[in-house]
DNA sequence: ATGTTTATTATGTCTACACATAAGGAGTCG
DNA sequence: CGACTCCTTATGTGTAGACATAATAAACAT
């Protein structure tokens, strides 16, 4: 095998996917395939890399899925012009986040009533004319300093078991995880002025400006919850990768 | 095959490992395997299903990669305790974020200077003393509107080129992504007070609150950037999944 | 009781091959 | 010229089988 690029290490005989990957990351990044680049096949690359298709399918497969390259079917593939760089955010359970950092996780229940949905509401989840909510608002503590308050919307309509549950103990999030299955999810992140609600609760004055994390998730086309994080002074929401 | 949960389907004989993943989700979420449960093996598990070995390790890789399940070596393969729900924030180019909502985009350079780095950025981003440092202010528009400032900071020590840019055609971050290959990245969100240059240049008003995402970049453990994007009024970072 | 080696086992990944499927492109027909 | 069909092609995914590797558990020696 005379063209072989095979990347020869101690032990291995084997080209693995990882270093074909890390080969292809090299030559979108620095090498040859810049950006619009239409590459070789798969077969002739595994030909060239000195491995099998599944192989370079697999390498090429996580590539693509890291952003940098555009799959389709009898087009081939692509090197995107613009690589998406995409930040993953884990969003953990409230609970799970303080207790990473070593402090005391506290819940407690501000508030709880059953109202119908207001308009704003309506339009927002995509809910019918009267239908019931219930409207939460809670407050997450690390070692006794407020955290993060919670305002939360639950639509009565898709989970009746919901009026039944008082959130007085449990967390409506721990609750809804396992109660709800697989839901879709749209995530917001937002910067607001702190209002009267957040003042009263969080270590904010009115119009700070405050970190919001907005989350609404829909089951089967149903609205199910939606829910505004509004985050004490000062947080950042980081990622590295 | 009496035991076999193969889902049948008009056309297919097989068991795809979408069906597979369908069905191992739906235990995990509604079904018998809830929190902390060790899953069978692989083998057991594709007999089952009635499928290959091949196609459930797929299936029980997906469904890891989306945050349900545990897996290790030996170990096997267990239903974590809080699934991660993870957010992909897609953080495209300044550039395609205006020009895919239709909007004409526009770039400007505020000002440009090279300086020696002041001390909370050495510590930041980790400089030697005296270290040399381009430091641009750009603006972003959308339609003539100012969309995004950027305030950002170049490591000159780390890309002596920068020195050369001017930066008044180029943007920085176009300049940057075809210039530095493939780097480590920290990215942070936060809610900050509109200070007073981006009240010169945005819609705010001194104190408002401003959604800031910044964003620290390294090549080969050398800071390359630092760059603090504020945006606009009522802008928010939204993703689905 | 404690540290070290060894066996076992579940996942990780490679190979070769086969068929499925989407989509571009050529050819055909009105 | 446009709309349709059919062929071709690149990726998508399934199978069986083999070996690699990490990590636990058991056996052993100190």
């Amino acid at each position: 095998m005379p063209d072989t690029v095979r990347i020869e290490t101690a032990k291995a005989e084997t080209t693995t996917f990882r270093e074909v990957m890390a080969e292809i990351l090299q030559r979108i990044t620095e090498g040859p395939w810049g950006p619009g680049t239409l590459l070789p096949g798969e077969v002739e690359l595994a030909e060239e890399f000195g491995c099998s298709r599944t192989t370079m399918n697999r390498a090429l497969r996580e590539v693509s899925e890291l952003g940098f390259l555009d799959r389709k079917r009898k087009a081939g593939t692509r090197v995107r012009m613009a690589p998406i760089r995409q930040a993953r955010f884990e969003m953990p359970v409230v609970r799970a986040e303080v207790e990473k950092t070593g402090a005391v996780y506290r819940y407690a229940l501000v508030s709880r009533e059953v109202v119908v949905a207001p308009d704003w509401l309506r339009l927002r989840m995509g809910l019918k004319a009267r239908s019931r909510v219930v409207h939460l608002i809670c407050l997450h503590f690390a070692d006794g300093v407020a955290f993060q308050l919670e305002d939360r919307w639950i639509n009565a309509g898709a989970l009746p078991q919901a009026l039944e549950q008082d959130f007085s103990e449990v967390g409506a999030n721990e609750w809804l995880v396992a109660t709800v299955p697989f839901s879709e999810v749209e995530i917001s992140f937002l910067a607001a002025a702190a209002d009267a609600g957040m003042v009263a609760h969080l270590d904010h004055a009115l119009g700070d400006p405050v970190f919001c994390v907005e989350r609404a998730t829909w089951w089967q086309n149903a609205a199910v919850t939606l829910v505004t994080l509004a985050h004490r002074r000062g947080y950042r929401m980081t990622t590295r990768y």
